[in-house]
RNA sequence: GCGAGAGUGGCGGAACUGGCAGACGCACCGGUCUUAGGAGCCGGCGGUUUUAACCAUAGGGGUUCAAGUCCCCUCUCUCGCACCA
């Protein structure tokens, strides 16, 4: 190799991996599979964008590591084009997503994913829109729905007016849609859902034994929410029983009057007369607010009294019901019980109210003052008068409503079922058919996939109702069971149910007639690693984990967590702000890769920052890596025998730097420590270069240290350095721990803990023989003169700290 | 409000179980080569003062021979959840 040129070199090797299959596993016979996943993206039409490729690049360097090490790697890609981001995009620029898809999947995959250098095995693509892919995402909702992990629902959902659709409660950021950032408001229709609450303990707990990035973890325990409490049947008036659920139902005593959500059915029932036309108002007016002013921070508390009266089962006291909208309908019964003197917003509510506030624990300051919600024993509270409230007093009170029935020990999540469809074109559609006589009909396996037809105006209009809806043969059809007119739903799924299950298909590409395979899933499933972003810890990442447990609840695979390892990696910014049109600052790959190579641009990528933490995109970083690699070309294809140094490095100091980077490459690899890897093999260059170290040894085990991180590169001086097969053939080296120390120490040697001399000595040395040198050191004697000593603190072969007085 | 994480030179960032703070790189400065340098190579680069010290890891206290690292308090930022009973 003359002069590094990374367009040449990059080309050369990309055709030759290309024609030599060497990205392609042999699923079927592969010893040690490691399945190596990414996130798949979106086609955009805009393009590859830098944070795909940061992700991508930094879960390719655990593939090729891991090649390296002898595993046989499996690491596929894929498009994820359904959804409401392409069809908003075609949309606009009025044109057919089934038109622009395929054209943006190949500029993906020809012009952006080839030329990073991903180590992809690209005979296992899968694109979630095309009908071999589809079919089974529809068998999926098939699936579910026979197992009655899907029903329909009529409730209220949440709906975003721009993209006209509903959309799932993970899909709700802060009020605001997902997707485009409309403000959410509530809607009474019916839908789809899966029943994710199904699995929602089992999921909360496994959390405990993942191996997964801890904050990944932490936001879907938030999300999932546990509470442990109890459901406490309640009368009102008349005899007639409700339940409420609490997690104090120690404070009962402290009960003065009751919540109902202004949704609850039950309101109708006994609202009062007098009282009805305020409860009516009241309700209209909640209906109208959005799921921002709902929330909204600091709200004062609204509600209005129903007339009607609750008895207190503990003590048969008769207390006010009111409806106020901050007790939610979805939430544990939708009603609850107000202890004003010991829950803060009960205690807002009736401080505004004028209702009654008792207190039940001891402790407080001034219950009508503040509410306390610390530990305490309990008063006011009859024969259970003494007893530590959260714990004695709660069983005690809970086991002896128990007896009459009265109540029961349960636990609550936050967690809602996944509302699923959406009133869309571009997904695939719902496969269900409604008959009159054999009502909710899935739809044959036989038939699937049930097509979504090319509709010219694919448009949504708002009204709640699918596109599809305005295709009367896609519509109008026979009931499968009784051949009677029928109505096919025309919704289509939410696109997250596309990428719940991809990574079973991967595998199974080859297989027309199922999913997945048995054998292959057992091959290569759970996935070994996925890497990719935090944003889907509780979207992707959440349905997916669902999913996994729900296909093994049905008997489908013998595992119930999807993933064995997931990392959660950064986000990049650029210069120090958030990248984003509106700032300008978009970083295009394509333009650093044309001008310094992908391999530059990986290794800039990766050495910006902690690729857990994410790192800042500066400009002039791809070039100054580039310049590093030409040094390194330099250094590892220098002429041998070339003028040494004055003082040329020993054997020992060689062998030291050798052994100890490879070490250390290897361990910061593992740890997803990219930045600090390649600052190690900047510090080897540095090593060779300065002393003019030219070692065939040295070069090939710098190069093989490379190859995760500069693929083509890392080929090319491979190749220079007199190999024929491909250095990813070659191994990860090994290295000597004992050669790892270095052969000569510098000993600190400390006065009082600060820094006075320094000491360069053999490995190994006992604090009998440094001793004496410590103490004729000039620069230590000084500062011990005219001093006792007091204490010696000895450090093998790192320090010595003299304590004097 | 609750929970989690973070705060280190002009900048991006290092520092594993407490043991030389600032690895590695960018920017900058100086030198060299050159017709030229926005190329290459060599050197310097936290601050105050200069033979030698002292001060520095958001701020304040503490533990220790020794603290960026451990403990307590305060401030700031980022993320997650948020009227979830």
């Amino acid at each position: 190799m003359a002069k590094y040129d990374p367009s040449k070199v990059e080309a050369k090797w990309r055709s030759r991996w290309e024609s030599q299959a060497t990205d392609k596993v042999d699923l079927v016979g592969a010893k040690k599979p490691f399945y190596n996943l990414m996130m798949f993206p979106y086609p955009s039409a805009e393009g590859l964008h830098v944070g795909n490729l940061f992700a991508f690049v930094g879960s390719d360097i655990q593939g090729r590591y891991h090649r390296l090490l002898g595993y046989d790697v499996f690491e596929p890609m894929g498009f994820d084009a359904f959804g409401m981001h392409s069809e908003n995009f075609a949309l606009k620029n009025n044109r057919h997503p089934a038109e622009l898809i395929p054209k943006n999947i190949e500029r993906f995959r020809e012009s952006q994913l080839k030329k990073v250098g991903l180590m992809i095995d690209w005979s296992h693509q899968v694109d979630t829109t095309s009908p071999e892919y589809y079919r089974w995402t529809q068998w999926m909702f098939v699936m579910l729905y026979k197992n009655g992990l899907a029903y329909r629902k009529t409730g209220p959902v949440n709906w975003c007016p721009s993209c006209k659709t509903v959309l799932a409660a993970e899909q709700v950021i802060d009020g605001e849609c997902e997707r485009c950032q409309s403000e959410v408001t509530k809607k009474e229709m019916a839908q789809w859902y899966f029943k994710t609450t199904a699995f929602a303990g089992e999921l909360l707990d496994e959390l405990d034994r993942l191996d997964w990035s801890e904050r990944t973890k932490l936001a879907q325990r938030n999300w999932i929410g546990r509470s442990q409490g109890a459901e406490v049947v309640f009368k009102f008036a008349d005899g007639t029983p409700f339940s409420v659920f609490t997690t104090r139902p120690d404070t009962l005593y402290g009960a003065t009057y009751m919540v109902f959500s202004p949704e609850h059915p039950l309101v109708d029932q006994i609202v009062t007369p007098e009282q009805a036309p305020f409860v009516k108002a009241y309700r209209d007016e909640v209906a109208r607010l959005t799921e921002i002013d709902r929330q909204a921070e600091n709200r004062e508390k609204t509600g209005v009294f129903t007339g009607a009266m609750a008895v207190n089962p503990v003590n048969d006291s008769l207390i006010p019901i009111w409806i106020a909208d901050y007790v939610l309908m979805g939430y544990g019964t939708g009603a609850i019980m107000a202890v004003p003197a010991h829950d803060a917003r009960d205690h807002e509510f009736a401080v505004k109210f004028g209702l009654p506030i008792i207190e039940v624990v001891s402790g407080g300051e001034d219950v009508q003052k503040q509410a306390y919600t610390g530990d305490g024993d309990l008063v006011n509270s009859d024969r259970f008068n003494g007893l530590e409230a959260k714990t004695k007093g709660l069983t005690a009170i809970t086991e002896m409503l128990a007896a009459k029935n009265l109540a029961k020990f349960t636990t609550n999540y936050r967690l809602r079922d996944w509302c699923v469809s959406r009133q869309r074109y571009w997904g695939p559609p719902i496969p269900i058919i409604y008959c009159d006589k054999c009502g909710i009909v899935p739809v044959p396996e036989k038939d699937l996939p049930v097509m979504l037809p090319t509709l010219s105006d694919y448009r949504p209009d708002g009204t709640g109702r699918s596109p599809l809806t305005r295709d009367e043969s896609f519509h109008k059809v026979k009931c499968p069971t009784c051949g009677e007119s029928a109505l096919r739903e025309t919704d289509v799924s939410d696109n997250f149910l596309c990428s719940a299950w991809y990574f079973y298909r991967y595998p199974s590409t080859d297989f027309s007639d199922r999913p997945f395979d048995d054998e292959m899933t057992k091959k290569w499933l759970p996935v070994d690693l996925y890497v990719g972003g935090n944003e889907h810890a509780v979207l992707h990442l959440l349905y997916s984990r669902w999913l996994c447990r729900a296909l093994n609840h049905c008997g489908y695979i013998d595992f119930q967590e999807p993933y064995k390892r997931f990392v959660a990696h950064g986000m990049i910014v650029s210069n120090g702000a958030k990248m984003s049109k509106s700032r300008g600052n978009i970083i295009n790959p394509d333009l650093y890769i044309d001008e310094f190579g992908a391999d530059s641009f990986r290794m800039y990528l990766m050495f910006m920052g902690a690729y857990l933490e994410g790192g800042d995109f500066r400009d002039g970083g791809v070039k100054a890596m580039k310049g590093f690699l030409d040094r390194l070309v330099a250094a590892c294809l220098a002429p041998e025998g070339q003028t040494l140094s004055q003082k040329p490095p020993t054997e020992a100091e060689s062998l030291f730097w050798l052994n100890s980077t490879v070490k250390a490459v290897g361990q910061d690899i593992a740890r997803f420590s990219y930045n600090t890897a390649i600052a190690r093999l900047m510090e080897l260059v540095n090593f060779m270069t300065k002393n003019k170290v030219r070692s065939q040894s040295i070069s090939e085990t710098l190069t093989r240290l490379l190859a995760p991180f500069a693929p083509h590169l890392a080929e090319e001086l491979w190749e220079s350095l007199g190999h024929s097969q491909s250095v990813f053939d070659s191994g990860w080296p090994l290295y000597d721990e004992a050669a790892c120390r270095r052969p000569e120490v510098e000993y600190v040697i400390q006065v009082n803990g600060k820094v006075r001399g320094k000491l360069s000595l053999a490995v190994g040395l006992t604090e009998a023989e440094i001793e004496p040198l410590v103490m004729e050191n000039p620069g230590v004697a000084k500062w011990l003169e005219g001093k006792t000593l007091v204490k010696k603190i000895y450090v093998p072969d790192k320090l010595v700290n003299l304590v004097v007085k």
